[in-house]
DNA sequence: GTTACTTATCGTCATATTGACAATAAATAA
DNA sequence: TTATTTATTGTCAATATGACGATAAGTAAC
């Protein structure tokens, strides 16, 4: 790709990530509290340098990782999008690559006095302007929130946010919080359970809740198999916003 | 975002552009001739290095005009994703940000000897095999593939293929020619025209051709303001794929 | 045990959208 | 004037959606 002429600058590059999840029926977003130089104390998304020879998703389980005290990736990660380099981090340029991460409700690791203390925080603090993000992470979120919503119209992930497996509600509920409306229960069962090759029922129900037991399901095979960014739809027709 | 301890590493940043046009019916992509070292003589996509201080968007669009002398970006640009570091270049780690362009057809410079050439090819020719890419950029051009297909089911932006006026017809041929499928033509225009928000009639039409004259549309202003990477969907509900 | 309550699931019906295809309109070509 | 071509308007059945009634199957209260 080079001429020649224009020095092929370096820029440092970070990976971002976006861990959303839905605790008590309400979105969340896993935040850092910051103990070093640039928005020290300031809440910012989870991320750091990529390392040489290290792939952008793997960088970005890594950081994830190291601040939440996972061990395996938790749910469905996935890219984002590329923001920078100029005017995003006060000390120079960096590039950073945001992910999206769509998770069930997973325990962060209380850390240390020292280490970065990751916790769970409700998306709508942040709408509000109660909570202030570190560098342009706001507007990562607002673009991570924005892929999510429509991620659930036309793919199966709103499963991601469960457990392997759940119940009709359970999904609902996600597709609720993530896009802050309510759904008729009875239309959003007709169309999940009719929707091909997204659930397939488990056979066994839920216990000792209050009501009447709910069916569990679990994503289906074809389903299960949106892996890469570019997978084709599955929710045919899709499932759309009101 | 840094600990302290791993050293952070830094990359040349590269951007890519998938510039994708339809001509004579058929999707066509831009690729250069490479006259330089990595795959010398191999078709790429134009793409080239993110200068100091620069934004990703610009750099896409700095790069697309020197390699074919146009002067503004002719259609619509976005950002598709990033791709590496390792493994994608021989010389190293590099990092791409990967655009999408969709564009009218619009001639590119006949470069002089020692300028890269640009020129369409046919994207069947990618996906026969009869053309080989550089790089990674054949996975690239399939994910941009993608990109596009999805982006005409929920967006205005097949609209960017066609020039300020358009008819139904040939805002169809986009869709055929992206989706390589056909379309009913009764049903399409019912749709094209019956969806709020998405189509304006001039009233004026085409004069000179066979049958009979076309109605010419330009996009109607609220589908217009679709601009950065996180707009809503405006094409509701969505016009999808067969 | 019954009865009340709660949540899950099935059914109904009017409305909106889609796919298939007939018919008409308005130009050019013969 | 007639044939041909493309555009546009309709029709109709099948499908999907939104609103909401009714039933099922548990737990909680008495």
């Amino acid at each position: 790709m080079p001429k020649s002429y224009p020095a092929p600058a370096r820029f440092p590059v970070t990976v971002d990530v976006v861990a959303l999840t839905v605790r008590d029926d309400a979105l969340n977003v896993l935040l850092i509290t910051r103990l070093i130089k640039p928005f020290r104390g300031a809440l910012a998304l989870p991320g750091g340098f990529v390392l040489a020879g290290e792939d952008l998703m793997t960088a970005a389980g890594r950081e994830l990782a190291e601040e939440t005290g996972v061990e395996q990736i938790p749910g469905h990660l996935e890219q984002l999008g590329s923001y920078g380099p100029p005017g995003r981090d006060p000390r120079g340029d960096v590039l950073t690559v945001a992910h999206l991460l769509l998770a069930p409700n997973f325990p962060v690791l209380s850390a240390g006095s020292d280490a970065e203390h990751a916790a769970w925080y409700p998306v709508s603090q942040v709408l509000d302007g109660d909570l202030k993000l570190a560098f342009d992470h706001e507007r990562i979120l607002m673009d991570a929130l924005e892929r999510a919503k429509s991620k659930l119209e036309y793919s199966p992930l709103a499963a991601a946010f469960c457990g392997d497996e759940f119940t009709i509600a359970q999904l609902r509920a996600v597709y609720e919080a993530v896009w802050d409306t309510r759904l008729d229960p009875r239309n959003f069962h007709r169309k999940a359970t009719g929707t091909p090759d997204f659930l397939v029922d488990t056979g066994r129900t839920t216990v000792g809740d209050t009501g009447r037991p709910a069916a569990l399901y679990r994503l289906a095979e074809a389903a299960r198999s949106s892996t890469g960014q570019s997978s084709r739809t599955v929710l045919n027709p899709p499932l759309m916003r009101p």
